[in-house]
DNA sequence: AGCACGCCGACT
DNA sequence: GTCGGCGTGCTC
């Protein structure tokens, strides 16, 4: 006779607890998956087992007996800690946390199970000759692998610097350890050729790969092959770091920089700390791997808690692009209006004419239209958080969408009083137009995210660019990333303000990361490719810094911002919406959350919390979203988590009240 | 959440 | 009388 603690699968805040029942299966071990009558109707429901003892400590009277244990799904000790953990981090429920770690379909029945990437060309099968500073990471990295010691490594590497190289002979070496891997890229659909150098080198019945299109019964499948262990390495996007396997000796994320590696529904966790989690329960390796690593990483890698490799030369020793700003406000003065600048003009045509191809690259994400002078530059910006004032349109008014203050715009510029003091950020969607009209005799193709949508689409433009039947393809960051062609002599960034100036404290990390991803599209054949930019403030450092190739540069320039205004990786940011049907209850409720954070914390410090404000999304299916941000130190995660939880439990809990509470640390997106 | 209990008004 | 509305309390 034995008891056990579960957690119930029963979607409310109210049973987010522990439960006792009674248990005469010996076959039950932490992390088994069960069922249990539960409440007043006994209903069978789901549950987990998260602890077990032999004795009560008191009495619980009315306990009640397991009725029946899941052979086929199960947690492991490592996973169910890695849930309780998650509870804490994100201020989830330990079902939201279980649900990532469990297959929700049932198995397809379907007979054969087919393996999506099972016809990819093999490789080579043997490991590739290395440049030595490919050597030299993998022997750095190599005896943490053999003595299964924990240890966060970011790789940073240029791009074609030959990081997948290094990711392969690592994962090589943990296999043959007999251990198992993780390796995560940002989004599948965007890395194919990632995939079958994997399939190729290591042979699709060692790999299992999970796949955003997958059914659910597919993923079971999946699901269940990585369970019993006869998949040695999983690929896929952030979900798959949750793969039920065990005995894991890396975990590899690939453009650890990407903002996809943040999940934005709940739980809402951030891909790499569960990574660093799992990996130092397994004492396993975790690889970080960008040729622009995030802020929050690099200064990590400066106090110590990573270990930093760098790979400064490209694999096949071909040069890094040329990059060349382009001071937009010299083309207002000499009369040029449109789009594109007369070098970025000059530029496409020699290269067309060249028979070279070219991408142009715009920042769709400019909706929130920011306020600048086309004379000189300016570019009104909040004092206090240091983010570029929104355009509000119907009162003429410059908002700042992180604190809410707000002011008139100006007739003139403050600078140099020049009446081209104006909202900038529409007028993107033309360049497609333009394009068109200034060189109708070549073909030009869009890939956005619309274009995404439909399925198929992204492979057909992608190939006809590859085979070069389109001599211009316009696109959003989606074409930044990692796609390898060999004729494009040309990379044309449209206007680096528009990501510049987004109403977020990342914007320049992004530009700089923008700027160089795009960079790395230029010049991969024999031809050395160059990069226009086109912007109102070309002397920005991250402009200036993505030029020179410089790294350090950005880096420390943007950490002494950071540091001033107090913003990751000084600070953990968490962001409180609170959502109801009536526009000034969300707006009061928000101004009641933030009066209780500072009264249950003790800190009389308001200049740490920004708002009430409208949230990026100020209404979603009808119910208004009022938000406050919270600048939270170092020493004060604990604390601030603690109070916040409280008061959601209280809000989410109260059958009265008409609003409700979320909260997400370190969002990744304020648009 | 989901369900039972229970205390009130409206109805065959 | 008694059917059913929903406010309240509880789930090992």
């Amino acid at each position: 006779m034995k008891y056990v603690n579960v957690v119930i699968n029963n979607n409310s805040d109210h049973t987010d607890n522990l439960y006792t029942y009674r248990c005469e299966d010996d076959s039950v071990k932490i992390g088994s998956k069960v069922s249990v009558p539960f409440a007043r109707g006994n209903r069978i429901r789901d549950a987990y087992v998260f602890q077990i003892a032999d004795s009560l400590p008191k009495e619980i009277k009315g306990i009640k007996s397991i009725v029946s244990v899941d052979p086929d799904i199960s947690l492991s000790e490592e996973t169910v800690s890695t849930c309780i953990w998650m509870k804490k981090q994100y201020l989830c429920r330990y079902i939201d946390a279980i649900k990532c770690f469990t297959p929700s379909g049932t198995s397809s029945k379907r007979g054969k199970i087919r393996t999506p990437y099972k016809e990819a060309a093999g490789e080579a099968a043997g490991n590739r000759t290395l440049t030595e500073e490919q050597k030299n990471a993998v022997s750095e990295i190599s005896p943490f692998i053999k003595n299964q010691k924990h240890n966060v490594f970011l790789i940073h590497g240029v791009t074609s610097s030959g990081k997948t190289e290094v990711y392969m002979q690592v994962i090589n070496a943990v296999i043959s350890a007999g251990k198992t891997a993780i390796m995560l890229v940002p989004e599948i659909s965007l890395t194919p050729q990632t995939i079958y150098r994997f399939i190729g080198r290591f042979g699709a019945e060692q790999i299992a790969v999970l796949h955003s299109k997958l059914s659910l019964g597919e993923r079971y499948d999946e699901w269940i092959r990585i369970q019993r262990g006869q998949v040695k390495i999983v690929i896929g996007a952030r979900s798959a770091v949750f793969a039920p396997l065990s005995n894991i000796g890396v975990i590899v994320l690939d453009e650890e920089h990407e903002t996809t590696y943040k999940s934005d529904m709940t739980p809402k966790y951030d891909t790499a700390e569960v990574a660093i989690q799992r990996a130092g329960k397994n004492n396993a390796v975790v690889l970080l791997g960008s040729a622009t690593p995030s802020m929050v990483s690099s200064y990590k890698a400066e106090t110590d808690k990573y270990k930093k490799i760098t790979l400064k030369e490209r694999f096949n020793k071909t040069p890094l692009p040329s990059i060349f700003p382009i001071d937009m406000r010299d083309e207002l003065k000499n009369g040029n209006k449109s789009i594109f600048s007369i070098p970025l003009y000059q530029e496409m045509k020699k290269n067309l004419e060249e028979k070279r191809q070219i991408i142009l690259f715009l920042n769709r994400r400019g909706y929130s239209a920011f306020i600048s002078c086309r004379s000189c530059g300016y570019v009104m910006k909040c004092r206090e958080c240091g983010i570029s004032y929104t355009y509000h349109k119907s009162r003429n008014e410059a908002v700042c969408h992180f604190c809410g203050i707000h002011e008139q715009v100006p007739q003139k510029c403050p600078v140099c009083s020049s009446r081209y003091l104006k909202h900038f950020g529409t007028g993107t969607e033309k360049v497609e137009e333009v394009t068109r009209e200034i060189f109708p005799e070549y073909t030009v193709d869009r890939l956005d995210l619309d274009t995404v949508v439909k399925k198929g689409s992204i492979n057909r433009i992608l190939n006809s660019f590859r085979k070069g039947k389109t001599n211009i393809l316009i696109g959003t960051q989606l074409v930044a990333k990692g796609l390898d062609f060999s004729n494009v002599g040309l990379v044309g960034i449209v206007s680096a303000d528009i990501s510049l100036n987004i109403p977020d404290f990342r914007s320049a990390e992004r530009t700089f990361q923008l700027i160089t991803q795009a960079a790395g599209r230029a010049g991969r054949g024999s031809y050395p490719g160059k990069v226009l930019i086109q912007s109102y403030t070309p002397e920005h450092y991250s402009i200036t810094a993505a030029a020179n190739h410089d790294y350090e540069a950005f880096y420390l320039t943007e950490r002494t911002i950071r540091k001033q205004i107090g913003y990751p990786p000084y600070s953990d940011l968490f962001q409180v919406i609170i959502s109801s049907e009536s526009e000034l209850e969300a707006h009061e409720k928000a101004g009641e959350v933030a009066e209780e954070f500072i009264k249950n914390t003790g800190s009389s410090e308001e200049k740490y919390i920004l708002g009430p404000q409208a949230a990026p999304m100020n209404k979603i299916k009808g119910h208004y979203r009022y938000q406050i941000l919270i600048k939270c130190f170092p020493g004060k995660r604990k604390l601030y988590s603690k109070v916040l939880n409280e008061i959601k439990l209280k809000i989410n809990t109260d059958r009265k009240a008409k609003y409700l509470i979320s909260i997400d640390i370190n969002p990744y997106n304020f648009l």
